[in-house]
DNA sequence: TCTGTTCTGTATCAATTGCTACACAGGCAC
DNA sequence: GTGCCTGTGTAGCAATTGATACAGAACAGA
């Protein structure tokens, strides 16, 4: 790997820690780094995947697309955790699902299929990991299943705003972003943003949203 | 494994075959086969997991229960798939997140969390099969999620038709378990039923649908 | 400052879906 | 048969959501 601070990055956040001499080095030669500076689509669906995608820092995010050109968020990528997408693609030779947007300043470690798929046979810790998220990714896609079979769109929109904003109770997004992290549209979260801004629950500003009430927020989430 | 039959079949299914002589042992002695003759519930939401289930014969239905007491299937789990969520449970000591129920005629062995994780660590054909299991899920998983986004229920339902109906077009349920799968209403289904019948697409009768334009419903589809 | 772009605020109408209510049909037990 | 239960067919209204349209505010750059 051609960025040594990255490495320790990523033992700090827990990855690849409990490698083996022969696994780390085997690590170290093949993984590469990438830097997004600027929020940028970086896979596209049907892509071909090259390897696993650990994320540094910053954040991905993974939607999908309808027809009429909405995006729906399907899930993010935190630091310190691997796009599981693409380790389906590795382990099953299948072309990317899904789109992925990098946030500003992220920084994404690839490791190439076959050095991954060699680690995950000898070690451990490799298989512990990709098992783990796995099912931390099958948790969050039932939860939202869930939640959009279960809940309507203001539910979702106040959960939403609860989970993604800062503890200071700043969210820094469009409404056309929320509303495509939702699946809906802008006109419609605007209505439904426009209601909690009448009953002071929140506020709104050119790209933000501040929380006001967050207990009121959370009961509208149900 | 008190079925040697079981035993049989799971191997012409194509799971376990691979195991060291060890593990098969573990295995044999550890797990035990449950008959479900009738359609039941076997597994309530919060319910603890006492082990690795695979199915043998029949097949189970994972859903979800809104408040209101709506159902929505979440996915099937047909002879020689694992239930993934057990094993998420398994791996993470978590509650099960939603309900099982087993159709009828259906038999699924139990392997003990222990003796699963165990096998695990030690045979590369289970780890294999877990992390193959999981991303079969993730990504059924996200192609509902998917469909929830972009299709109406008018898609959804010809889908759902479509994928369940047997080769000659008979789909035996009724409309009130088609709403639950779907994760709405019979009243809407009924609706959206009549105007296929209607345009001569399918035959409606007592808890069965027919289907006589495959390929009209197939463009209804999306 | 001027201009073009992005984002927000708002209104209106259409389509979809959910909810309630009720009639009728088939099957089963008595 | 009679009564009961389950399932279907249908109607109508309410709520939610989507689609279209347009005006104005904030922002960036020439």
């Amino acid at each position: 790997m051609k960025d040594a601070a990255s490495v320790g990055e990523l033992r700090t956040l827990g990855i690849f820690r409990e490698l083996s001499a022969c696994g780390r080095q085997m690590l170290e030669c093949g993984m590469q780094l990438n830097r997004f500076a600027d929020a940028q689509t970086i896979i596209n669906k049907g892509s071909s995947v090259s390897g696993a995608y650990v994320v540094v820092s910053g954040r991905l995010r993974v939607y999908s697309i309808s027809p009429g050109g909405n995006e729906a968020t399907l899930y993010f990528i935190n630091p310190g955790e691997v796009c599981i997408l693409a380790l389906n693609c590795i382990f099953n030779n299948l072309k990317y699902p899904a789109w992925v947007q990098a946030e500003p300043d992220t920084r994404v470690g690839v490791i190439p299929s076959l050095t991954y798929r060699t680690l995950f046979q000898n070690e451990p810790s490799i298989q512990n990991l990709t098992v783990h998220a796995l099912s931390v990714l099958v948790f969050r896609l039932m939860e939202e299943l869930e939640h959009v079979h279960t809940l309507n769109l203001n539910e979702r929109l106040a959960k939403f705003i609860l989970m993604r904003s800062e503890a200071d109770g700043e969210l820094r997004m469009t409404q056309s972003e929320l509303a495509a992290h939702l699946g809906s549209t802008r006109e419609v979260v605007a209505k439904l943003l426009r209601k909690l801004v009448a009953d002071r629950i929140i506020q709104t500003g050119r790209g933000s949203i501040r929380v006001m009430q967050r207990q009121a927020l959370a009961r509208l989430a149900g």
